[in-house]
RNA sequence: GCCGCUGUGACGGAACUGGCAUACGUAUACGACUCAAAAUCGUACGGGAAACCAUGUGGGUUCGAAUCCCACCAGCGGCACCA
């Protein structure tokens, strides 16, 4: 028997898959298809690090064992190139971002093929490619024509280092993502994608998807669809009506004051009547200094001013009101104005307190002289009027109602999501194909222009003014318009990194196509996505925006399905050694070129597979990964103790079954843990045997296949099966072999386990009982008392209730 | 503050539908082999002398709870005054 050796037989079966193509998909094949399917990577200067590994090596898994069922599977891989680290990189090192991209690529590629992932690369997307971003600007073009892609002016997360405008969801702790700059709030004309109009449809539609439900219930609570009113208050001496949106009308009687965001239009409309204007435009002007994160922030005072010579009328107490403005109402969600009943809001309350605004009780069941009372579920409405007695949900309709019909209110449902900041004011990202004509305003690009190409440009540094690099290109921005011919400007913005992989999905399908984004053909075979794996991160960016785009296409006849992804998993992060996310500045990072030099792809994806709970993060240890090695090893040395047979060894067999069924289930349900830890239990199984038949140890082989490809393909040849594995047939168990016919039972009094009997499964109550109380280590338990009670269930347990 | 997830040996974890807690692996100790070491193989391995006690804590339901219910505590993640 010659040594294990990876480095030898890794390489060669990596040649043989890539002339021998097994794991090529046909479009239009006769055989069912099943389309697997991982986040493409971001190509980081980094390189891969072990947590890239965890979720490809599990759909990996996934996709082989599928072709051994005899499927067609799609089962890709790309790169998601443009963005913001790529650019800063390039700007930094004064390389271009595309040779940046190249070079990163070039590097993750190699790093994924000496893992042996069974990915068709022929089938590689890239989304800095001018043929794939092409499309890109296609389906944004598709967007901008049917109203979904509008420009407006306001207020937007800006970065101050990076000098570009975010989406709220890219805001971290009041910080840039990307950089970690300083976000401020900074009116800007922006191209917003409409997915808010998606809301309705984004929840609803997550009933007919198996996704996991916590990526469900995240989904929805960032949709966050709540239902409620909007509110007309009327104040003399102006014409205009402020409008509220609350979402608890029942509490109109306890209204004491309003709150407006700073950047209400009411205070520039009627400034002349403001007698206190110096005073609120300077609050304005200080709060308009911060990020949405910093004026929120619950846990600080609370500051505002109030607008002195306006006043509002309560419409159910007809009482004036006093006008606010504060940095707690946000412009962005309802209608920039709030009615403040400080009785049953808390953050009403706090700011009640501090400028002693009046409190008023209107549901009995708290102590609002203590803290708001919030509760919905219990109390009573008091001191208001014709909802006096009712109970909240009661309240809530006939308060509505009443509005509704004085002409005071509408229902209205609201969502927390917001459109989508879809400009950026960078280089690396997809040019928008829009001109700019002062006679036709925007104007598209005709499809036989595109795609609009990314310039190449000597100087792709931010400017300081906030607009895009490509905006210093006279060449490239003045050109003529579409439609009319005349004189022209290009929109300078890109498009934001999410753009690209939005859709990378459907490409795949169709990689090379010119005509479309991929064929009608090949779109309706494959879709929907059977199976896709990928960050929690990205259960709220990518997954919904991915979504929003997939239903648009549906709506526009492009997809035959109006979700793209069947099922969605997630899995957990690889921490360091130390338990810590891994990370340059920690020091802790684990580089998987290092694991596979010294122990192996196969000890690699075994041990990421056995780390542990799939969807838990989970640290590192090389420990683990040596135990993966002598699993290997002993596999290895399985070679030595086999004898000929076509058949399973008679003390094998039951064994077997088990781990085929075990290991099928397994790796079905992100189980991948326990499926190896049945393979280490029948390889343990199999050296306590002696020996194992050429039947036994090929149905293993096969078993352990998807998780460790290039050893058992090695030694499918060393042993002399005919053929390559990866052309053989996934085993099948059973059931009745799966069972066995004699255990040991637990026998139980008083729901302790006093003994264990050896017993057959089919045995009645009355000989286990027999059996039982002739056991004297079961018997002393029950000498001297009466039994009161018997629990019986066959093959599984037996107690006895003594007293 | 809200929402979600997670708490099991020294460590990663296992436990079907409420039915033998700690599978599998790691670490450790001892033994075999060896001149020796590595590798390999074998044995032990939650605590306790024992009765017993142990699945974050305290209650509850049940013949029986890691699993179900209630209330807490801790850690991780997400969101940010969302009216």
């Amino acid at each position: 028997m010659k040594d294990y050796k990876p480095s030898e037989i890794e390489p060669k079966w990596q040649e043989v898959w890539e002339g021998k193509e097994p794991f090529k998909a046909y479009n239009g094949s006769d055989k069912p298809k099943f389309y697997a399917l991982v986040e493409f990577p971001y190509p980081s200067g980094e390189g891969l690090h072990v947590g890239h590994p965890r979720p490809y090596t599990a759909l990996d898994i996934v996709a082989r064992k599928r072709r051994l069922e005899g499927y067609n599977v799609l089962f890709p891989m790309g790169w998601d190139a443009f963005g913001l680290p790529t650019e800063n990189y390039a700007i930094k090192h004064k390389i271009h971002p595309k040779i940046v991209t190249e070079n990163n690529v070039a590097r993750f590629k190699k790093q994924l093929q000496s893992i042996g992932f069974s990915f068709d690369w022929s089938r590689e997307v890239n989304t800095t490619d001018p043929a794939y971003y092409k499309w890109t600007q296609w389906i944004f073009l598709k967007l901008f024509e049917k109203g979904l892609a509008y420009k407006q002016e306001m207020p937007i997360n800006w970065c101050t280092s990076c000098k570009v405008g975010l989406a709220n969801e890219e805001v971290v702790n009041g910080s840039c993502e990307r950089c970690g700059g300083e976000v401020i709030r900074k009116v800007k004309n922006q191209w917003m994608l409409k997915i808010t109009k998606y809301a309705e449809r984004l929840i609803n539609d997550l009933d007919e998807v198996d996704y996991l439900d916590r990526i469900k219930l995240q989904q929805k609570n960032w949709i966050g669809r709540s239902h409620g009113m909007e509110i007309d208050f009327t104040v003399p001496g102006i014409e205009d009506k402020l409008r509220v949106y609350t979402t608890r009308p029942d509490t109109l009687f306890g209204a004491t004051y309003m709150v407006l965001a700073v950047e209400h239009s009411i205070i520039d409309k009627y400034k002349d009547k403001i007698e206190n204007l110096d005073e609120v435009l300077a609050y304005r002007e200080e709060v308009m200094k911060k990020s949405d994160f910093e004026r929120t922030e619950l846990s600080k005072e609370k500051t505002g001013v109030e607008i002195k010579g306006l006043r509002a009328i309560n419409p159910a107490t007809k009482e004036e009101i006093p006008i606010w403005i504060s940095d707690y109402v946000l412009i962005t969600y309802g209608t920039g104005a709030i009615m403040a009943v400080p009785g049953h809001d808390t953050r009403d309350w706090e700011f009640a307190k501090k400028f002693n605004l009046p409190i008023i009780e209107v549901i009995r069941g708290g102590n609002i002289e203590e803290a708001a009372y919030t509760d919905t579920d219990s109390g009573e409405l008091v001191n208001s009027g014709f909802l006096n007695g009712l109970e909240v949900k009661e309240a809530i309709n006939k308060m509505s109602d009443y509005l509704q019909e004085i002409g005071l209110g509408e229902r209205k449902v609201n969502y927390k999501l917001r459109d989508w900041v879809f400009s950026r004011q960078r280089y690396w990202g997809e040019p928008i194909p829009l001109v700019y004509c002062d006679k036709c305003g925007w104007v598209p690009l005709a499809e036989d222009e595109l795609p609009l190409m990314l310039p190449e440009v000597d100087n792709y540094e931010t400017t300081d003014t906030g607009e895009s690099p490509l905006a210093k290109m006279d060449d490239w921005v003045n050109t003529t318009c579409p439609k009319c011919g005349g004189e022209a400007k290009r929109e300078t913005d890109t498009m934001p990194q999410w753009a690209g992989s939005s859709w990378y999905f459907l490409r795949y399908i169709d990689p090379d196509n010119n005509n479309a984004l991929a064929s009608k053909e090949a779109l309706d075979y494959w879709l929907p996505i059977d199976w896709y794996n990928g960050g929690m991160e990205h259960t709220t960016l990518h997954l919904l925006y991915s979504r929003f785009w997939h239903k648009f296409l549906y709506d526009e006849g492009i997809v035959k399905t109006s979700e793209p992804y069947a099922k969605r998993t997630s899995h957990g992060m690889i921490l360091g050694d130390n338990n810590e996310k891994m990370s340059k500045s920690r020091g802790n990072v684990v580089n998987p070129d290092d694991i596979v030099r010294d122990y192996g792809a196969d000890t690699l994806r075994t041990y990421e597979m056995f780390i542990g709970d799939f969807e838990k993060s989970v640290p590192w240890s090389e420990n683990g990964v040596k135990g993966c090695r002598r699993f290997l090893e002993r596999v290895w040395r399985l070679q030595e103790i086999i004898v000929d047979g076509n058949e399973y060894s008679k003390e094998l067999e039951s064994n077997i079954h088990k781990t085929i069924k075990k290991v099928s289930e397994d790796f079905e349900t992100l189980k991948y843990n326990t499926g190896i830890a049945a393979l280490m239990t029948l390889v343990n199984d199999f050296n306590n045997n002696g020996k194992i038949t050429k039947k036994d140890f090929e149905t293993f082989l096969i078993l352990l296949n998807p998780v460790a490809p290039h050893i058992t393909e090695e030694l499918w040849q060393v042993v002399g099966f005919e053929g390559y594995l990866f052309n053989a047939q996934w085993p099948q168990y059973d059931e009745e072999r799966t069972k066995d016919e004699v255990i040991e039972m637990p026998i139980q009094v008083n729901g302790k386990v006093r003994g264990k009997l050896i017993v057959n499964v089919t045995d009645s109550q009355d000989i286990i009982r027999e059996k039982a109380l002739k056991d004297a280590s079961i018997s002393k338990f029950l000498e001297g008392k009466n039994i009161v009670k018997e629990i019986f269930i066959m093959g599984k347990i037996y107690n006895i209730v003594v007293k």
